[in-house]
DNA sequence: CCAACGATGGTCT
DNA sequence: GACCATCGTTGGC
């Protein structure tokens, strides 16, 4: 079942959490969500909308529920789930997916049959999933015509989970505001 | 094994 | 012109 405006209105490190053992749904493809980060309006120097609004983050102070997928390193994208208060700028990244329906199109897409190495990271993910900035500020919600059929759906898992500080950061390294599965082994870092 | 580094281009100052 | 929410490769042990 595709989840609606509910789920995503909760606050954005309840949402970063909820999201772990749910299924980020693409056309053919299905993964599991099993590591997340949460990025913060207020107090936050590592997040994007730290600054104020720009032309990139401009998706982040929209509605939740919403995509914002950016490009980074000249070769890569990550996509992130919009949260929070339309006018505060914040956001859930997927960090890392377990494979579980279309594996030989990410295969492909990504160069390896590794299943550990097709989702274990958020440039990762996109590549396998063939997310790019076409899929920037996208409505998630379930019964929306426009989104491609990107959507989250939900799943009865209560997984159990871990916290730690965020990964690859410059600013704000110290919030501890990384989430995983425990011993889930398609999780970016240990 | 793992630390270091280069690729590569959009974004903001 | 500097920075960047990354990743694959390289070269040392």
């Amino acid at each position: 079942m595709p989840l609606g405006k509910k789920f995503f209105s909760q606050s954005t490190v309840d949402l970063a959490r909820a999201l772990l053992g749910k299924y980020l749904v693409y056309g053919d493809l299905r993964g599991k969500i099993v590591e997340t980060e949460a990025y913060l309006y207020h107090d936050d120097p590592g997040c994007h909308a730290s600054r104020g609004m720009t032309p990139r983050n401009a998706p982040m102070f929209g509605p939740a529920g919403h995509t914002y997928v950016y490009f980074i390193y000249g070769m890569y994208h990550c996509l992130n789930v919009v949260s929070g208060k339309t006018g505060e700028g914040e956001a859930v990244l997927i960090r890392a997916l377990e494979p579980i329906e279309g594996l030989a199109l990410m295969q492909k897409r990504r160069k390896t049959a590794k299943a550990k190495n097709l989702c274990s990271g958020p440039g990762k993910l996109c590549q396998a999933f063939g997310i790019t900035r076409k899929h920037n500020n996208l409505n998630l919600l379930e019964g929306s015509p426009l989104n491609g059929g990107l959507h989250i759906a939900n799943s009865r898992e209560k997984p159990e989970i871990v916290c730690t500080t965020r990964i690859g950061l410059s600013a704000g390294q110290d919030l501890p505001l990384r989430f995983y599965i425990k011993d889930n082994t398609f999780v970016s870092v240990f």
